[in-house]
DNA sequence: CCTTGAATATCGGTG
DNA sequence: CACCGATGTTCAAGG
């Protein structure tokens, strides 16, 4: 890891031609100063002067941030061009981006820092409580959404898409089962609609249940339900930690 | 601006205790150095050791850097509470969230820097482009999607939500059209279908048009649209700049 | 390669 | 505060 405090634009230019530019893949870079940004791509923006922090990542994805905001004001995705060019007394990066075609110009007018580090880091992120974990928890324990639920198909194919779960009930009529970990949405129950209608085409079955399952459900999705005749379920959003991740995560929770 | 490299964990409690902890809304923390991290909140997850560019900000934002990928690999939202401990030759950074819960370790077993900085940033960010530009052109210029289309109406509420554009073609027949940014989607098909739906019921009216806008609409997408007897118009992506940023923008574009 | 859907989504606007 | 929709969404998985 090296560093250069205040470095004038000529110094920073050789700081990071020697340092950077020839494994970019390699090390990461960190500029931290007064600047300004230029974007144009998918949309324009600009934004004026201010002391930000800007990453230059390994994989060539080019990272913005205000000293506020979990999200970077302005970005590059990974595999960006990037390019160091001196103007007057401005220390600039170019950054060029294709599929989809962006360019983003960083122009500081003050440098306090840049850090040029070679990171390792081969670790992957061990995570549970997502919509698969808590779908594998529901196939393990039906009962979480009704008694006597007999689950028999799962991701289960059908013309408009992918059913979470198809089932029977305690009296052996169908279910169709969507499962959101979140929040439920509109789009959610038509979703549902679309496959039960699906069901019904291929079944020949006037008789199928749809039930819209969601730790929390906002009263317009409930009342769109309603009027489709469809039924809806919240859960606790309770996170189990399944079988395969427990040698990772069980020692900590 | 200040910082302190390779210091030891005792060194690095100092440093932070006296440097940040008094005044965190006004200084940023940057910390890079071997760690790994354990979050437990709307999910749970572990990882396991690796170098990273962790960044505390000023409005109580965590973010913890890999070496690549644009986003963080762990976080913690605007509002945090950050604590920093010793524990043998560890240095630990504790974050607590509250609505939602959630906190978040993370354990140093080495340190290559930490930098401390008061960033003042005032500027905001002037983009355009977005789904309110291109509404705000359409509203101008309503030939992009139609010869002889007059708007009405603009984001009118009807029943299941909001309606982006409510016309009347040359024929005077009535038209609702829903405007999106860049992909079509499946979704906004149902959205369409359910918004023509609702001024039908409202109006008692059987002929209404419902043209879905996009730069890009997938031929599934199209597919559906037939099915439900709706029409698409798709137009070049082009930015617009709007009047009232052509000050700010105008100068660089 | 394109398409689809989840996300610890985040974030801003509205009622 | 809840809720809704846009995002330069990003990202991974599947066809």
């Amino acid at each position: 890891m090296i560093h250069i405090d205040k470095p004038t634009s000529k110094k920073a230019i050789e700081f990071v031609t020697c340092q950077h530019k020839e494994k970019p893949d390699k090390t990461t870079l960190l500029v931290i100063g007064d600047c300004m940004v230029k974007y144009q791509g998918r949309a324009k923006s600009i934004l004026d002067w201010g002391e930000r922090i800007i990453i230059i990542k390994q994989d060539g994805s080019v990272l913005v941030h205000k000293p506020t905001m979990r999200e970077p004001v302005n970005w590059q995705p990974p595999e960006t061009r990037v390019d160091f060019k001196q103007k007057n007394d401005d220390f600039i990066i170019h950054t060029y981006h294709t599929n989809p075609t962006e360019k983003m110009d960083i122009i500081f007018r003050d440098i306090q820092t840049i850090f040029i580090a070679p990171l390792r880091d081969h670790a992957e992120l061990a995570i549970a409580g997502m919509e698969k974990d808590i779908k594998k928890n529901i196939m393990e324990e039906p009962c979480v959404i009704e008694e006597g639920l007999r689950i028999m198909e799962r991701e289960k194919t059908v013309k408009s898409g992918l059913i979470d779960f198809f089932a029977y009930d305690e009296n052996h009529m169908p279910v169709v089962i969507e499962v959101k970990r979140s929040l439920a949405t509109i789009p959610a129950v038509h979703q549902l609609r679309m496959y039960v209608n699906d069901m019904k085409r291929d079944q020949e079955d006037a008789q199928i249940r749809g039930i819209l399952c969601a730790p929390k459900i906002p009263d317009m999705v409930k009342h769109l339900l309603d009027d489709y005749n469809l039924e809806w379920q919240e859960f606790e959003p309770e996170i189990f930690i399944p079988d395969d991740k427990q040698t990772k995560l069980s020692d900590f929770f």
